[in-house]
DNA sequence: ATGGTCGATAGTCGA
């Protein structure tokens, strides 16, 4: 299956830059999508419909904000919205869908930049989402975990390691979470066949960073090792939202 | 230190 994860920043927004032809083009099985920032209601589905893709929305309590949804050709097994946790599920931000033995997770973690408080529950959300994920580890053994982490791992995931290193997304705390994270038990696909610098998900509006390749690789595919991933990669040249997508082509 | 740019929304707020 070709699973692509895409934080495509307000999908209605997306869709008028040629979301779906590009989609159409792609045909993935499975798009990750983060950042819907819509009600399944706010968008016609007919296209997508004829295109043959279901999808599973998962939105905030908050209208506009934030968001996961999954589209697929595939009708999944099971579909779970969120953690089943009052608190953790106001913001819309995990979606899962199991196709027999596989189980693929769109998931969008918290941003820090806004200030400490924001910083602060970011923090607490990822020991969350680090228990949610190792007892779903204990039932499913193949997970495939897409989505905009808003880390950046190691300094070759980011344009300026130095003049980033007290920036929300590259702090030491949220760098070492993703190294506990990944150490326990699960494979950040796209570094498994890309070891080259300078490879990035994502660029500021502000300051022309994206001609500039002024960015940060925050995106992952991530997965369990009982996935055969055969391919992974980041396709930079697809512009609809400040994020690009990745993918991993996996069983 | 500030502002630079977007999307969704109706205030500004969050990223």
């Amino acid at each position: 299956m070709q699973i692509v994860s895409y934080n495509i920043n307000g999908i209605r927004s997306a869709l008028n830059k040629g979301l779906l032809n590009w989609m159409e083009q792609r045909k993935a099985d499975v798009y990750c999508f983060q950042e819907t920032k819509a009600l399944r209601e706010q968008v016609d589905h007919s296209t997508f419909d004829l295109l043959g893709y279901k999808s599973y929305w998962f939105s905030a309590q908050k209208k506009g904000y934030s968001g996961v949804a999954i589209f697929t050709r595939h009708k999944p097994d099971l579909v779970t919205y969120g953690f089943g946790n009052e608190v953790y599920d106001e913001e819309g931000r995990i979606v899962r869908a199991d196709f027999g033995d596989l189980s693929v997770i769109s998931v969008y973690i918290p941003s820090g930049s806004s200030g400490e408080t924001r910083q602060g529950y970011k923090m607490q959300w990822l020991d969350f989402f680090y228990d949610y994920i190792h007892n779903l580890k204990k039932q499913n053994k193949k997970l495939v975990i897409c989505g905009d982490y808003n880390i950046c791992h190691k300094p070759i995931d980011i344009h300026d390691p130095v003049g980033n290193k007290n920036s929300s997304g590259f702090l030491p705390e949220e760098r070492e979470w993703m190294s506990k994270f990944l150490d326990s038990g699960f494979i950040d696909t796209f570094r498994l066949f890309h070891p080259e610098p300078h490879q990035y998900s994502w660029w500021t509006y502000r300051a022309a960073a994206r001609e500039r390749n002024k960015g940060w690789r925050i995106d992952y595919c991530v997965t369990t090792p009982q996935v055969t991933v055969k391919a992974a990669g980041i396709l930079q040249q697809v512009v609809h939202s400040d994020h690009c997508p990745v993918w991993v082509e996996a069983e």
